[in-house]
DNA sequence: GTTAACTCATGACATTTGTCATCTTAGATT
DNA sequence: AATCTAAGATGACAAATGTCATGAGTTAAC
């Protein structure tokens, strides 16, 4: 019996590391590539011997290419390879274009690592899986905000002002302030801050 | 010759079973006891055999008590175990505070399993080992906030206005603007949300 | 017992942000 | 051509925030 082809893209050296370790432990897994960014995965991927990967096991946080950009790829390239991703945070948002982009699983950093070998062989077999503590938020409503409203949000999250929002978005600083405050009101926040937090606590920013 | 022993403290459970499990593989180290947060250490150490263990390995950013905080008893109770941090930021705040603690090893999880197997021996023995990354930053500036500019910062950051803030520290409107004008101008800010997020990247909140 | 230092408060004023109605312009629609 | 629509801009005003000088009370130092 052929064993499972893992590759694990995750920023963390030290999860990295020993997920790799534990998951080659089971005797129907091998790790065949690790990974520490999302564009490292995506050059292995469009080698010559990507089909021989079946498992994709990625974080979504990631400089450069994220995991959901990594998965949505893997789809779009009709690859026989199915995505898991494995993340800090219960962001319905992500889920949600997790889901668009064709993932396979959905897990937490917060189970325990059983979880995780159970999903690969439940994933690999042709099911799913998908973390318990998502499936209850999961039918959220979805992101109402405009990408010019995100923009300006995720930039007002660091401190930036009105102008050098407008500096950076090309708009006027007028037209900051109004897709500012359409935000907030959206989310019923009563500042950019607070509803810059609300964004990006669901995952919209 | 004797295993090491060692108690882990991590809340993310997947990189708490999997650090168990490759420090386990190794034939003198022996995990006595794992925890996914930081009061159940503690509540282990204050147990009669807390003289048994030999490393405690902790997070720092975790619920109820915080790394940091959990270092700071293991000194203050001068028990045997010494202390390795590993966590995610190379924040200055965090090491001075770590060294002010006694701690001996700070790792980053960015670093490679290898390394961590190598400080648990190495403080073991006797020695520290301080992640390279930290030690060329580690003598910035110390933090300038006081309590207050601290407590009124941490608030801020969420998005609370100058009243939700001047409610909860029992201060008027006032002299929470004065608070959060004089961090802004001590760390060369221009509004409270930049001041938040300086103090933030810099372990200060 | 005077001084100094510290914490907190106040008032005045400038600047920034929030809100909303209105206007312009460039594409689409018909 | 006439109309509709969406993105962006503008102006006016209210509200929140930033800045600073000053004052009141408390405690510790000399």
């Amino acid at each position: 019996m052929p064993k499972i082809n893992i590759l694990i893209a995750e920023d963390q050296t030290m999860l990295l590391d020993a997920l790799a370790t534990i998951l080659e432990l089971e005797d129907n897994f091998h790790v065949v590539k690790r990974c520490t960014n999302g564009k490292h995965a995506l050059t292995y991927l469009k080698a010559a011997d990507a089909e021989r990967v079946d498992i994709v096991l990625t974080d979504i946080e990631m400089p450069d290419v994220t995991g959901l950009e990594l998965a949505q790829h893997i789809f779009d390239s009709k690859l026989s390879a199915k995505t898991i991703i494995l993340t800090t945070f219960a962001r319905s948002g992500y889920l949600r274009r997790a889901m668009d982009a064709g993932v396979k699983g959905y897990l937490l950093k917060d189970s325990p690592s059983d979880d995780l070998i159970k999903a690969i062989v439940k994933v690999h077999a042709g099911g799913t899986a998908i973390a318990p503590e998502l499936m209850v938020e999961s039918w959220m409503e979805k992101d109402p905000l405009s990408d010019k409203e995100r923009a300006a949000l995720r930039l007002a999250k660091d401190g930036l002002s009105t102008e050098q929002i407008s500096d950076k978005l090309f708009l006027s600083p007028g037209t900051v302030r109004n897709y500012l405050s359409s935000a907030a009101s959206k989310l019923n926040a009563k500042n950019r801050i607070e509803a810059a937090r609300i964004a990006h606590q669901n995952g919209w920013l």
